[in-house]
DNA sequence: GAAGCGCTTTACACTCTGTAAACTAAGCTA
DNA sequence: TAGCTTAGTTTACAGAGTGTAAAGCGCTTC
């Protein structure tokens, strides 16, 4: 039961991280630091969070909420035609990772040390896995998947391709612009695993 | 001019610390426990690494110069035909990536909050790239290269399919084989890149 | 034998995480 | 109105980590 007040602190927090770590990364930036930004005691910071890992728990998921991702690959996941399922989550994809690139990024960093960030990682990019693998055996069913491309190999296949490090690679650090990322996405899962009509 | 005996710490004191932060990464490994475990004193290391990022840098530099990375992109670069440069490049990235790995990521996850992680990461991916390119170059040259397809739009993805990241969700997370990976390479490039013969 | 080198010992300054205890101010409830 | 709970503050402390400094010790080399 957390009240007005205490709510609005925790988003002034985790605002003030946000911003913080963006720049400087997880181990960049220290309890201080993020309490000062947000107008607040580093003991309201271990009160309210528990540790610095509890922190970075609470930005993912706050900002997992934000960018809506559980809704898109829900709808995803109700369309009918494997097709048209896998553009519904490489639209998914296109529009989220955006906003989630850059707390995406801090995990990964963070997961060689710290085992909340490892947990966080592994049940995001699961998850991610398990969706692809949703898509892929509805294409198989439709048979769809190239000869001689099972479904394992073609989830584990557009996973990796759909993850954040590509975006990274091709829209941050080579610049480009996300529908182009987004249609290089079906570009090369169509040329790679599906069976030319 | 460094003696025997210095060089031997050295290769000691690389060794613990490539062994200790493969388990639990940078920034979970201190200075005390690199110097513990190679059987030196913790002002040793600063006497001859400078810094905990000096100590990264040299073991960035012994790495690459043990995976022979340098020669084997030579070899790539002085073939002649466009193809078999692609080959060679994505032989050199399967033969070098399991042993570059390690402490790639280690770099990667470093490269947020240490300039120098930043540089070494920026430099090595930067070669990458521009040895994707010279291949890319010589391709559309053959005229081998997909309609609509531009040299750099082809360096761009190959280089992010080739990247450590690739490596790590396939081979490590999903357990392929090193074989199936740079099979797997070759397959994306030519149905993603170029004209079908 | 003197000089230089590799390394040790000890000590210090600073930063960071995490814990603890006592206090204040506000709101809710009996 | 009195009392309890909650959010947040202040101050203090323990432990670990990075980086610097100075003095000393043993071995090789000229």
């Amino acid at each position: 039961m957390s009240t007005i007040k205490s709510e609005q602190t925790r988003d002034r927090v985790l605002d003030a991280a946000n911003a913080l770590m963006l720049d400087r990364g997880y181990h960049g930036v220290g309890m201080a630091a993020v309490a000062s930004a947000a107008g607040v005691t580093r003991q309201t910071l271990y009160d309210q969070f528990g540790s610095k890992a509890g922190l970075l728990r609470a930005m993912v998921t706050r900002s997992e909420e934000v960018a809506g991702l559980p809704r898109l690959l829900e709808r995803a996941r109700t369309e009918t035609d494997g097709l048209a399922m896998l553009r519904a989550m490489l639209d998914a994809v296109a529009a989220v990772e955006p906003q989630l690139y850059p707390i995406s990024r801090l995990v990964h960093a963070a997961r060689l040390e710290d085992p909340v960030a490892a947990e966080l990682w592994a049940w995001r990019m699961g998850s991610r896995l398990a969706g692809m693998r949703g898509v892929m055996a509805r294409l198989a069913a439709d048979g769809l998947l190239a000869p001689g491309v099972s479904v394992g190999e073609a989830a584990d296949v557009a996973w990796a391709l759909t993850s954040p490090q590509q975006y990274e690679f091709l829209v941050i650090t080579q610049g480009w612009d996300v529908q182009l990322y987004r249609a290089h996405l079906e570009r090369t899962i169509t040329a790679r695993l599906l069976r030319v009509a």
